[in-house]
DNA sequence: CATGAATGAGGCTTCATTCAT
DNA sequence: TATGAATGAAGCCTCATTCAT
């Protein structure tokens, strides 16, 4: 019997090499060869395990939205309203946050003009604001919120702070630790949810 | 006598072309080949009025930075204490304004692993963040603000709620219109501004 | 298992090729286009096998030199004193050698002008003069030359002659047959040795 | 009346250029912009002056060769026979000499393969060498050599050197100041020409 | 399953030359 | 006579992909 391999596993392995890469020098300075180095394969890994660069790609975009779902649930499974450790979960709070974010920024210059990958992004925000509504919902119910105020419309200005914090501190990181990050979300959630 | 060309007139020329471009298909996928075909010129007109596409691309995203900023000189000329007309000079709520930060995002992409890029990103941000600065001075002055407020917080909330609106409303343009823009935008400036 | 392929072997035959085309039509003349067509490969060949034209030019011209070297070594291995042997196997005298001067000839354009390939130019002249001086230190020891001879610039006499007769051969190769060579060299040669 | 310029001194002026540059970097690396702002006049220069760049480096090499044969030729003036006054006039033994066989060198690169330089090389060759056979019939006439001397090889040794030595000091004159270049020659033509 | 040799398309850039002025 | 803007051909190189092994 010729020796199995976990085909799943080696992708999430190489996605996880060019995640790396990407949030190092972005995703269009990447090629298949500095991957395949950096992941001890041959350059034949991609066509192997990928239809193609750009399925490898996409690939590793949304094993970092998983990643950040994954960030998000964990929150929630302790406390389906945890509206502050929600967001905080999705901010660039520490190194593995910020790298994803990387990734993300680094995306976005694919997606400008890259029908599937914008169709991608957009997803990727709607989901995120689903859960963080979800989130206010819990909030109502348990008496921390207004039942009647406009959860779409605060969800979306929480993930417009969450976009705008990430973008800002991608690429400026010295100047937005986490404590500001932080002092910025605060002053704009101290109005939202103390409407009880 | 040779035929005379204003050099910086036709750099304005290729760059707009080039902005086109990029908010149409992204940065990296502008090839010099295509950009010449649609300014009219051959492929060597880059060479002519550029060092470099580098340098061309350079020049795109600082006249695109450029445009922003002279919106947002053209409304403090009128009230330099103007804050809404500050911001919404700065969001994506009509077509030029859409495309400028098209533009933008498409360069995050190559700000990532770029040094220069980035530093220059980070440069118009924290520009922009200083024009806010001062409008809230102003404010002050005017007594529509208390003096004593945290103006450089402030001015950081705005400018991240403008990047997290721009981000969202850049790649889903159908589901953020001005209006709804606009609708974020005063639900979280209602707090900050109206401490007198 | 992937088909393995002898990597200096190749570049060796790449090498070749190039020398043949240089000796051709001169060594600027040559495109990375028509060498591979003419090696019956794709022009990413050259990059396959070498990091750079420059690199594979270089190569090409040590090649050369070290076909000469291996000549010199012919002789000397059957008599460490045959100067004459010496001198004529550096000399063009058919259409090996002939071709090896044309390739010189032709890397001296480049030499001008360019530190490395000059350096390289005068690090071949200086061991082929080393190499002459220990046949006449032979010679010196076997009694065929005064042991007080000046050495070194009997060298340099040597193989300014080579250097001369090549270059108008080089250019006029009807105008210099082997015969006429000789004849000049013999002529030169004459006083020098037949010091005892 | 328009101004009049002097088409013949124009040129000479632009192959001065020409000259000092390829001296420097080698003929292939002169580009008519950097031969143009050299000269201090517009790329068009050349298609004005000269009816091809190939022409202008044609008409260069020719200037070279002028200026060699001026030498001689004064040196002759004075004294008819004088063969070691010759031969010096010949050796790159100052910097304007060595700066003539600079773009000899650099030329001979170009002259592989390319039949009309390749020719204008040989003539120049045979040119030279009839000059010097010449001034060995005025030293057999004069006495200073023995009249059956066999003259055409006798002026091809004499040549042979010459080139020998150019093409060693032109790589590294630094290894053949004018003395090293005279201690060759004397120690080779001392047997040629005592022989009265 | 995995390799690395080889490809061909395409990118940016440079350059001699032309042309209207 | 002289200019400099503009061209188009060509050069080198890089890269994702394919294929025999």
């Amino acid at each position: 019997m010729p020796r199995q391999v976990d085909h799943d596993a080696r992708r999430r392995e190489v996605a996880e090499v060019a995640a790396r890469l990407i949030a190092q020098v972005g995703v269009e300075r990447v090629t298949v060869r500095e991957l395949a180095k950096a992941a001890g394969y041959s350059t034949a890994i991609v066509s192997h395990y990928f239809a193609d660069k750009r399925q490898l790609l996409l690939f590793t975009y949304q094993a970092a939205a998983q990643a950040a779902q994954a960030r998000v649930d964990a929150v929630l499974e302790r406390a389906p309203d945890d509206l502050i450790g929600t967001i905080e979960a999705l901010l660039p709070l520490d190194d593995a946050r910020h790298r994803d974010w990387q990734v993300w920024l680094s995306f976005w210059g694919m997606a400008i003009g890259d029908p599937e990958f914008a169709a991608e992004q957009r997803g990727r925000v709607l989901g995120t604001r689903r859960r963080i509504e979800e989130v206010l919902r819990a909030m109502a119910a348990n008496g921390k919120l207004a039942k009647d105020a406009d959860f779409d419309l605060i969800a979306r200005e929480l993930l417009t702070l969450v976009n705008g914090l990430a973008v800002q501190a991608g690429f400026d990181p010295a100047d937005w630790p986490a404590e500001r990050q932080r002092g910025v979300l605060l002053q704009a959630m101290a109005p939202l949810t103390v409407r009880v």
